[in-house]
DNA sequence: ATTAAATCTTAATCTGGTTCAAGGTCCACC
DNA sequence: GGTGGACCTTGAACCAGATTAAGATTTAAT
């Protein structure tokens, strides 16, 4: 699989020669997913940090109703998994699978910890990437605490408006925060009556 | 003022030599707060990461009709601050304060910068901060998601059961997302009738 | 092509939580 | 020791969004 894009991703923050990525390359395994494979599920440890090469991915947590919330959408280009299970090797709470035909690449944990060791720059790379993370899940956190569901869709669509080609209206109302029916009701009233 | 918390916040993850110590002591400008003291105000570009040494810090946001939302509370053994201004040097939409008196030691970012290239094993401590940090955003975004504000208190209550004696109700309703009237009506509840 | 399943919409009703307004409590400060 | 101010509580009216149930539309499998 075409590992330029992942290459382009590292280089957004850190340089990397030959040598490096030869090592990069060695560890990744590349996966082909169908629409709605499951990547990660429910009680199983996340023995992969994901890297999504193509398609779309969604994280989710369902809760004691049965009923999912969408925790992050990843684009080509992002890295997703559970970082909870990843890093303590405990049973993940969310389960990961793909909402179109996707390629992705797995880094295992092993092999994570061994490029970090070995090439202390990833370490710069995750941290600048976890730290702009960080921007986005406060963000978001900000988002529910203070804003209408409507304006919450509304940013929504400004900010990833890729989004709603690849992914049904139920999983986005699920990451807005609010039911189908209800986004249902905004959309309506936004196009026009 | 007195620096054996912080290095033992670092030796959570990292090992480090009195020469890197002292060149981290070097650059780390201690200060003490006054309850209610700010450190960041709305519309300043932040110029530090804060490290909170003793007593309590509370990052919030104002939104358009003027309510608080609180992002986040900062023990002692916590960093806290806004990563986007501090990050991208744009103005801040958050402010920080103390919510007890408060020592702090502040880590200017052209420090912080020169210490993470001096000293590369600092990236994985940050990137290790940063990824549990994710870790405990997208908890509070499940819970913001999925569970009532009863539960959300009571589990606020038990993973934070010193919170409640320094912070003032109206900031954990704040954080929990509702208002200080729906919070003291679940108290009352809970506490018989 | 046909059917079944998943998704999206509509409308009526209901509820968790807000808003507004008032009163009570606990300080700090002159 | 009283007065002002921040905080907490209470209750009533209200609303954003949930729930329920049904129908309409798209998608995918046979």
């Amino acid at each position: 699989m075409d590992t330029s894009g992942i290459f382009a991703q590292f280089e957004r923050h850190i340089a990397l020669d030959e040598k490096e990525k030869l090592s990069i390359r060695s560890v990744l395994i590349s996966a082909r997913l169908r629409q709605g494979e499951f990547v990660e599920t429910v009680g199983k440890v996340t023995a992969n940090f994901i890297y999504v090469n193509s398609g779309c991915l969604m994280t989710y947590y369902t809760d004691a109703d049965g009923s999912d919330h969408v925790i992050q959408f990843a684009m080509a280009g992002w890295w997703t998994g559970d970082l909870h299970s990843f890093t303590k090797e405990e049973p993940s709470i969310y389960s990961t699978r793909a909402l179109a035909d996707s390629e992705v690449f797995y880094l295992p944990k092993a092999d994570m910890e061994m490029l970090l060791q070995k090439f202390p720059k990833l370490e710069r790379y995750f941290r600048i990437l976890f730290q702009n993370s960080i921007v986005s899940h406060q963000y978001r956190l900000i988002q529910n605490l203070s804003a209408t569901a409507d304006q919450r869709y509304e940013n929504f669509s400004k900010r990833y408006p890729s989004l709603e080609q690849y992914v049904p209206l139920k999983y986005i109302a699920s990451y807005l925060g609010i039911t189908p029916e209800f986004l249902s009701k905004i959309r309506r009233k936004r196009s026009g009556h």
